[in-house]
DNA sequence: CATTGCTATGCAACTTTTTGCATAAGATAG
DNA sequence: CTATCTTATGCAAAAAGTTGCATAGCAATG
């Protein structure tokens, strides 16, 4: 359902490219909303549809070519409308939990193995969180001030993986039996 | 996919009805998965007869009869095998960040309600993680020793919440302008 | 010079999830 | 006494998301 919801966010700011919305799905935006490649460009077709973007073919030479969305008067409506309404609470889902949480069935080894794992994961998410973090901080005021909001998300991107991260060392402890 | 696991997860430990296993859900284990009951009934179905889980039903006379599912050898093997394969990352989405991220577009008096709603919301949540904690710490040694794995999990739960909570406490000084 | 990675788009099949509806009896609140 | 809540199950349609495949040229690594 907010599939749409973000891509128009995003492309209330800057008209852009399926790929070039998949990327910021990668960066500091996956954070909260995420799709594949697939699902962007099958949903920006659907929205091109709808009369909510236009599409403009960018010819490039030396790499493929674009499709240009730009959102439209409609559009914005539609965002706005879906604005005012309250957003659904969210559902958080993590497989790695279910393992822990039957983690009686497993040898302790490997539920640390797998931890660590994650840990490794969440470590590189902080660590991308908090370049972008320092992107935004080199901005003079007045473009920190155009981000302000965008800033605050990235935030708590940043403290839920350090909660993440606080949270596995005490986990690896009592799994290690040091605790 | 995973909602299968998870099923097998809470019926290796006991058999359980689709009812209960709803509302399991809506307890301690919706913090890290979460499904309709329609999704756990039909899920339930395709499993019995995938041969995992043998169903009784279970007649009684003052509330509707239950179908007990009870985990077979086969729905053990199936667990055991997917607990030994890593578990894919998990992917966090929140429609509120969204709204927050393009708030550009919306009056800040919105933008605050909407965030004190969603402060209710979690605080309703971190208590409710906190009195399945309690439960726990008037346990026995012996019997908290069997619960220690599900208790890490609610631990990542309860610090999530705070996490969230200390967060939302700062955006909201943040829209207010009191930063 | 071969392989991998990045840019850039998309179809098709499948699985998962959501939403709306349906039934039914006892319990509790106003 | 009426309405809502809880227990208990489920079907069916639609929407959303995943997975595998396909194309294609440029750049960089080895």
């Amino acid at each position: 359902m907010s599939l749409k919801h973000s891509l128009l966010v995003l492309l209330a700011d800057n008209p852009a490219s399926g790929y070039d919305l998949s990327q910021q799905f990668k960066g500091s935006v996956g954070f909260f909303w995420n799709a594949s490649h697939q699902q962007v460009y099958k949903e920006l077709k659907t929205m091109a549809s709808a009369g909510w973007l236009d599409c403009d073919t960018e010819i490039q030479s030396d790499r493929p070519d674009k499709k240009v969305y730009t959102i439209t008067d409609a559009g914005r409506g539609a965002l706005t409308r879906w604005l005012s309404q309250p957003a659904k609470p969210n559902k958080y889902k993590d497989a790695f939990l279910i393992k822990l949480y039957g983690g009686r069935h497993l040898p302790r080894t490997e539920l640390i193995k797998e931890l660590d794992e994650h840990i490794a994961l969440h470590r590189k998410s902080l660590s991308k969180l908090q370049g972008i973090e320092q992107e935004y901080q080199a901005l003079t005021k007045d473009q920190q001030q155009l981000f302000e909001l965008p800033y605050l998300t990235l935030k708590l991107g940043i403290s839920s993986e350090q909660n993440w991260l606080a949270w596995a060392q005490d986990t690896r402890e009592v799994l290690s039996g040091n605790a």
